[in-house]
DNA sequence: ATATCTTTATAAAATCTTTATACTTTCGCC
DNA sequence: GGCGAAAGTATAAAGATTTTATAAAGATAT
């Protein structure tokens, strides 16, 4: 369910981005550092960051520049980190794009729930994730399998199984593959579990599961699901 | 500016509102205010408020459960103002769904800000106090439940998850997403809370609970509620 | 004092794994 | 090509395990 978050740093100092880099990668956030905002725009456009903490003080141009360059192109959301605490900086950064505005020193727990709340609020809209091949349709957001308008009850097996060959439509996935990646690594030569979920497929999917048309069987290797009209 | 935006204060102290009403004013809002609660809930609903600012010492009831019932229906912006100002009324207040924090005493310069950044990516949505999906009603401005036009009566728990259900309905959510939601981070795991509660819910909703069709299990994985006909 | 929440116990259901057996394909050999 | 053995496959169904449902008792809060 979650996606790993990256999290783009700008700050000229060292000691800053040590101690970013640490509180958020123990979060879970992947984080990329700029120490100046030439590089930090290099980068988020090279990394498409989920967000952005920029410091106001940078060498080469004032972070508010920066911050105005990110606005032209990105709705990245961007935190200001500044040791400015003026009512005229913050405004003047807030009204230039910046979705926060925190004042150092900062603690990195208030700094980590801003970063939260931003995300929140800002997420992009996504696009829902549904995979199609003929009648059969896989909608990620929801979890539900259709076939023909009609909803499928699938177990957690069938329906990862059904996830593996929807997103390899018209490739042939040999046994081990798909024992690997459904059921893990050890049971890689458990070929029977998948004769066994292949037969309940086929009785769920299949118009004649004795003629099988969608998982065709390719004797000696593996299993195909047909790339099918629509 | 475009279309006039209204605020809506939340606040018992009468200098704050007065304060605050006039600083709004003057910026061109239209300032709608509460002194407790009960009745923010109530004008959330009557006035669709493109933004709220909340404070966190109500007469009524913590500003923190009036947060989380506000994000029960509405993803209105939400700014708290208090004067709590400690690391761990932040955080709690950002993480209960709140878009920003501001301590008093505050500069009004900078809550303007504040509150032109948090209005600048919001898509005015309106809110609707009533979710329906087929039989099943809640009503968020007066707390109630109905099942065909009759009322039931559920307790604050049964309440939030039935809320979460609704505004869902047709998703799979997981045990750990909704006891998450329901309950707080640290019951994610507190499975059989989950399953207590279903089969109340099941008890007050279903035409016959043995064969539930509106609440229904997805084993292994958690509960989706059906998209019901109207 | 009552309603609500949490925990425990146990039965039922769903799912996964294994077994048994029949069927199909592959391939060497004539 | 046709035949037969070996290898590979399909499916039902039994057995094992996991997950779920529900009542009810104990704890907590209002």
């Amino acid at each position: 369910m979650s996606i790993p978050k990256n999290i783009l740093v700008i700050d000229d100092e060292i000691q800053i981005r040590r101690l970013l880099k640490i509180g958020l990668e123990d979060s879970g956030y992947s984080v990329f550092e700029a120490e100046d905002g030439k590089r930090g725009i290099q980068e988020l456009i090279n990394h498409k960051p989920s967000i952005v903490l920029l410091d106001l003080g940078l060498p080469d141009e004032d972070g508010l520049i920066v911050l105005k360059k990110i606005r032209e192109f990105s709705d990245v959301p961007v935190i200001i980190l500044s040791v400015r605490n003026s009512e005229k900086d913050i405004i003047s950064a807030l009204d230039s794009g910046a979705n926060d505005y925190i004042t150092k020193p900062f603690n990195i727990g208030e700094l980590l729930a801003r970063i939260r709340a931003s995300l929140r609020y800002y997420q992009p809209e996504q696009t829902n994730p549904v995979f199609t091949n003929g009648n059969i349709s896989v909608d990620f957001s929801t979890r539900t399998v259709k076939n023909k308008a009609e909803l499928v009850k699938l177990t957690t097996t069938e329906f990862s199984l059904l996830t593996l060959f929807i997103r390899n439509a018209g490739k042939v996935l040999t046994h081990q593959y798909i024992l690997k990646e459904v059921w893990g690594k050890p049971f890689s030569d458990e070929t029977q579990y998948l004769r066994v979920y292949i037969a309940q497929l086929r009785k769920k999917f299949e118009d004649d599961s004795t003629k099988p048309k969608i998982f065709v069987t390719e004797s000696g290797v593996g299993y195909r699901m047909t790339l099918l009209e629509y």
